[in-house]
DNA sequence: GCAAAAATAATCCGGAGTGGACTAGTTATG
DNA sequence: CATAACTAGTCCACTCCGGATTATTTTTGC
């Protein structure tokens, strides 16, 4: 058959980039605070300082935007958590346990709409929610639980199914950081506050980790 | 001035409080999932069965319906707990503790809208947050946060700020039950399944709980 | 059993806000 | 400097919203 009209393709510009970039950070900004269903494309186009329809140009509809956002906050999170896992393969492996829970705790401090979005998508079933786990929770949970296997073996955590310590721990850390506001309100804890964040730290480590190090 | 006309004044029916209560079971279930705004006064009519502008009759507005259903679900829930206390208030501060973490998993399991919808008003600023965090989760807080100093003292919870064990408990037992849907789909745990939920309440009680019993 | 109060049914309304299509204009690129 | 890439500005058809209003039925107290 007849080969494309091969006309110049040319490059993305810079401006472009940048108003993708705009449009997936405010999109995960008001995904986050307002669910799928109660955010507009206009609120995101406004809180990206553009105008609506170039979400249509860019991400063709809502549905894809979202589906953008998702992506790109949670590949910047694997890739942070496997950045540390280099980081810390010498250690102990409570160590290099402790040490991830250090960063969880820090990443979702920083990026609140992680797992607020994980909140919002889990009030009602829907298939955002099941592409959400099948392409990122899941392989997350698994490989967190065959890592909690390996810590019960060595005695630094009790026994107990891994999945359920697993969540537990997460709930914990990133859940609680993502109720950041009303905790606030409700115990006036800022877990905004780096000293505060290292407390919930230290206790997450102190209650899911206590046993003794093992060198292996 | 002159007296009010003293009418008679007749009492409210059955069908009366039989329809405001099936109008407050749909609201719960309805903001449960969608939360405040994301919720029509329509849906919630149509699932209680009833036309829609009984709400205004019955609760003049969705603020004050709203309010009337946090109200019914957590006075329901702080009267369960003043009963399990009640119960056992001859058992070991331990084994007192662990009792309430079996009926505050419980409960969670029996009535989800309880902590869902309290992640749907924490997600964003909002003068019912700040209503729910002052009448409601403040005083439980302030009340579970004394009891964990005191089983610090005894030495069955380790050292550390009892608002955020607190919290990490409430979280890891009332708010992981309200992601069941999630929980579901990410790692097939059935958190329905009272098998499940003794499993987990076990596991709270033996990561938070970890000290000797003491008797006193 | 009957007047009147309480509760429910059935419409109606003005308006806000939705996602997305479309066209005209501007800016960057080869 | 022609043209592709991008953005601004309008527009539309539509759904749905919370609440007001009126008509009708059911229950109550006498």
């Amino acid at each position: 058959m007849s080969e494309a009209p091969e006309r110049t393709q040319r490059k993305t510009q810079q401006r472009s980039l940048r108003t993708k970039q705009k449009l997936l950070d405010a999109a995960l900004e008001a995904f986050s605070e307002n669910g799928f269903k109660g955010t507009s494309t206009r609120d995101i186009a406004a809180r990206a300082g553009v105008h609506h329809p170039l979400i249509t140009y860019h991400f063709s509809n809502k549905d894809r935007l979202w589906r953008s956002a998702i992506q790109y906050v949670f590949q910047d999170f694997v890739e942070e958590i496997r950045r540390a896992q280099e980081q810390h393969a010498g250690d102990c492996p409570k160590g290099r346990f402790a040490a991830m829970i250090r960063i969880y705790v820090q990443y979702a401090a920083r990026n609140p709409a992680l797992h607020k979005i994980v909140l919002q998508e889990s009030s009602y079933q829907s298939d955002r929610l099941d592409w959400l786990s099948e392409n990122f929770l899941n392989p997350l949970a698994e490989a967190a639980s065959r890592y909690i296997s390996e810590l019960q073996d060595k005695g630094v955590t009790p026994p107990g199914n891994p999945l359920i310590i697993y969540n537990m721990i997460r709930v914990s850390s990133g859940t609680l950081i993502a109720l950041a506001l009303e905790l606030k309100s409700t115990s006036n804890l800022d877990l905004n506050d780096p000293q505060v964040l290292e407390e919930l730290a230290d206790l997450i480590i102190r209650f899911f980790l206590p046993g003794d190090i093992e060198e292996n």
